[in-house]
DNA sequence: AAGTTGACCCCAC
DNA sequence: GGTGGGGCCAACT
């Protein structure tokens, strides 16, 4: 099992309706965000159909390809359509993070 | 093999 | 509370 593989597994496991962050892949995958940002900006745009990149945004919640150009675009634009809640390019993390990282108490309701 | 480059994150000022 | 720099891991040259 590549990096690459690990990180995609854990992508697709994103469910519909939530987001992850960088560092959160990251520490399932046993890597850091940074690598996490690299292997999902070398993936091929065929998969874009079967693995869930735009539910992967920063820890803040901002959408950080649109920095890059059209690919945060589309990303905001596939959220956007799928119903999640965007406000100034950030989505909201208290609404659509997936999962408590159980660090901190965010997620307390 | 050493230097550079990222879709990041934390710390200090 | 915004901005700047360092650390981090993997790939590319």
């Amino acid at each position: 099992m590549t990096l690459k593989s690990r990180v995609f597994e854990f992508v697709k496991t994103i469910p519909k309706g939530k987001v992850a962050y960088y560092g959160m892949v990251a520490s399932h995958v046993g890597t850091t965000a940074q690598v996490v940002g690299w292997v999902l900006s070398g993936m091929p745009e065929s998969e874009y159909d079967i693995i869930p990149w735009e539910r992967v945004v920063a820890k803040d919640g901002y959408i950080s390809t649109l920095k890059m150009g059209y690919k945060g675009i589309l990303q905001k634009q596939i959220l956007e359509k799928d119903g999640y809640e965007i406000i100034d390019d950030h989505v909201n993390m208290l609404k659509h993070l997936m999962k408590p990282q159980l660090d901190n108490d965010l997620f307390e309701g």
